[in-house]
DNA sequence: CGCCAGGTGGTTT
DNA sequence: AAACCACATGGC
């Protein structure tokens, strides 16, 4: 068991951070959060200024919720308009995790025309029946399943995961990051649009997954998912002008412009807040 | 039953 | 390039 004190100058809310839909295999039992993240199975909890964790060290835990990001800044430099300042005041200590490329690549590929709660089904059976057991302080979990394992899985065996039409895609994913395992090292390294057109050669991944995995895994804070909720907003929020119901290639280029342009370098953070804030389901229990 | 959810790929105009 | 359309799944 492990407690770090966070700076009361930086804010952090675990709550909001694990429940806003960024990342899949997190729930909450009393009062405790267990997960997995990096292969590693962790049990942390927050009160007030205090994090308690179990199953990594501080280095670990700092590192995955960023919480060396000057929080403040970032809000402050995104809080433009009073409709992103309510969204800030309302969920002031959000943070982005740094997730692990390749789990947080299948699980947007598991995303796509979905709910939250079913990518987590997925990812769930997916690590249980194929990923590696870690034993950790809530008994016996299971890592992410490597590319390797995943791609020695057969398609009826993945379509049993409940990933439908994404079957296919995880498949294809799985055997491309077996080829070739510094994809993500590649990936990382190129400059943002490059980076995207790059991710967006995985088939099942066009412009809203490649943004989230350029965000949650890769750091690129200027991206900017736009899904159904995020047009809705910017829609009736910045560009009223916007019609029609599905979001075009062309709407797509227009609104993460315009909301990288207007929200700055650390775009990606006022999309979570915006996302956040949306309505449903901003903290759990 | 229909509609929606952190959309995308393929095909046809 | 733009417009359609199919697509598995589960909640409501």
């Amino acid at each position: 068991m492990t407690t770090i004190e966070l700076r009361p100058d930086q804010p952090f809310d675990l709550d909001l951070t694990l429940a806003c839909g960024q990342a899949f295999r997190w729930e909450k039992t009393d009062g405790w959060w267990q997960g997995v993240a990096g292969g590693r199975a962790v049990r942390i909890r927050q009160d007030a200024n205090r994090l308690t964790f179990e199953g990594g060290d501080a280095g670990f835990v700092r590192d995955y919720f960023q919480l060396d990001q000057d929080l403040n800044a970032i809000l402050s430099s995104i809080d433009r308009d009073p409709a992103i300042g309510a969204a800030v005041r309302e969920c002031r200590g959000l943070r982005l995790v740094r997730q692990p490329p390749w789990e947080c690549l299948i699980s947007y590929i598991c995303a796509t025309n979905t709910n939250i709660p079913a990518v987590k089904r997925r990812a769930a059976l997916m690590a249980e029946r194929y990923g590696r057991p870690v034993d950790g302080p809530f008994g016996r979990t299971y890592a992410f399943p490597e590319p390797e394992a995943l791609g020695a899985v057969s398609r009826a065996d993945l379509w049993d995961c409940k990933l439908g039409y994404r079957t296919d895609y995880v498949h294809e994913a799985a055997g491309y990051a077996t080829e070739y395992p510094d994809w993500a090292e590649r990936i990382a390294a190129l400059p943002f649009e490059e980076a995207r057109e790059t991710l967006m050669r995985f088939r099942g991944v066009g412009p809203k997954a490649a943004d989230c995995v350029l965000l949650f895994a890769f750091g690129f804070f200027e991206a900017f998912p736009v899904d159904v909720w995020i047009r809705r907003i910017v829609r009736e929020t910045y560009l009223s002008d916007l019609t029609g119901k599905n979001c075009t290639p062309p709407e797509y280029e227009r609104i993460r412009r315009f909301s990288r342009d207007y929200f700055g370098e650390y775009a990606g953070y006022a999309q979570e807040y915006l996302y956040c804030a949306r309505g449903p389901a901003r903290r759990p229990q």
